[in-house]
DNA sequence: TAAAAACAAGCAAGCGCTTGGTTGTCAAAT
DNA sequence: ATTTGACAACCAAGCGCTTGCTTGTTTTTA
């Protein structure tokens, strides 16, 4: 979880603190494993102190999910902005994507796909009209683009569930320092879901 | 999860059902949300008579990913058998496990990609080996045989991992009773992923 | 009639969270 | 220049509840 990123954001550097540990932790063990007294002792206080910052748990998950997703969005937009041609745009998302998983402090987009199930059904919402309103419109412009084009094997919605699937699984068995780069792996999957 | 397969398994009766009411409860809320209360409950016995079937709660987890590993092992042998063309193998392991993930009592199958982390070490590798042994073997051994055709688009190792995420997620998107069949989910995986 | 299965009751530990008070900081008032 | 007061950050202690699990007894099954 990038600090910086949560202090532009308007959240105090304390709050930003302890997102950025509890983060980790999420990540780790996961939101129900991960004990409040987990958190605090990872950023240096006592339990009880979390709750000036949050008004419980749950809000510290949700901050984490806000974040990242605007974070996620932002870098989305940077990567398309400039380009024209729908497949560039593609490849280029498809490499942010990964980026956002696999870059050193990449947690918090896992923790995104991941921990659902722990955040309420009201703030699960307004995550998801935030990635849709952002991430999500990306990818639809260029996939739709690329469609536009008879250059995609699938259709939109379909193309891109299923390489959501595929990169989202990659945190699973990838790792960067291996003989596979990113941007290798970037082309795998670019070429499986364009025609060629 | 499936009753029968697990009485089969020489697993006793009641137990197969504890564990196929404890599956549902994982799919809905995962391991760690779900008390042993609830299993007991749904069940119709008392939460301290769980234990004289499972030592703990952990091996009601255990039993159910080494039943269902098994039980997948078992289905994706069944769907080769008698194939010879790669190709067609692989197409037959999609559907397999796309059937796998959306059948009805599909829950085991879901609950096998997602809660591992709630399993101790000891149990994750015997699941894993369970895995590897024969399920996994059918797939790299079709993979391996349209690699050698030239088919494949990616390396086989690639390839699988690319497909397996892409087919474990349509478990948050794709919907059986919907316009896309999974004759025809599993038509457009199989397209991306093979040369044509 | 013996083994298996379930009950009834509850323990110890851990959980999220609350409370009341202490500290350090900094701007306004003296 | 010093005092004051307001505030955020945190500590210390622990409450009320839930958790996984145990124990001793009773019922059911074969």
């Amino acid at each position: 979880m990038n600090r910086q990123a949560l202090e532009d954001a308007g959240i105090s550097p304390a709050k930003a603190r302890i997102v950025a540990k509890a983060v980790d932790l999420f990540y780790e063990k996961g939101f129900e494993r991960t004990t409040v007294r987990d958190i605090a002792a990872a950023t240096g206080i006592l339990s009880g102190s979390l709750f000036h910052h949050f008004k419980n748990k749950q809000e510290i998950l949700y901050t984490a999910m806000a974040m990242t997703t605007r974070g996620m969005g932002e870098r989305a937009e940077a990567a398309v902005a400039g380009i024209s041609d729908p497949v560039e745009q593609l490849k280029a998302l498809i490499i942010c994507e990964l980026s956002s998983i696999h870059r050193e402090d990449g947690h918090a987009a896992y923790v995104l796909v991941d921990e659902w199930r722990s955040l309420d059904e009201a703030s699960r919402e307004k995550v998801l009209a935030l990635r849709d309103g952002s991430y999500e419109k990306c990818w639809m412009d260029a996939l739709e683009g690329c469609a536009g084009k008879g250059l995609l094997k699938s259709p939109p919605k379909i193309a891109r569930q299923l390489i959501r699937g595929a990169l989202a699984w990659t945190r699973n068995w990838y790792r960067a320092d291996g003989d596979l780069t990113l941007a290798g792996l970037a082309d795998e999957v670019t070429k499986s879901f364009l025609k060629n």
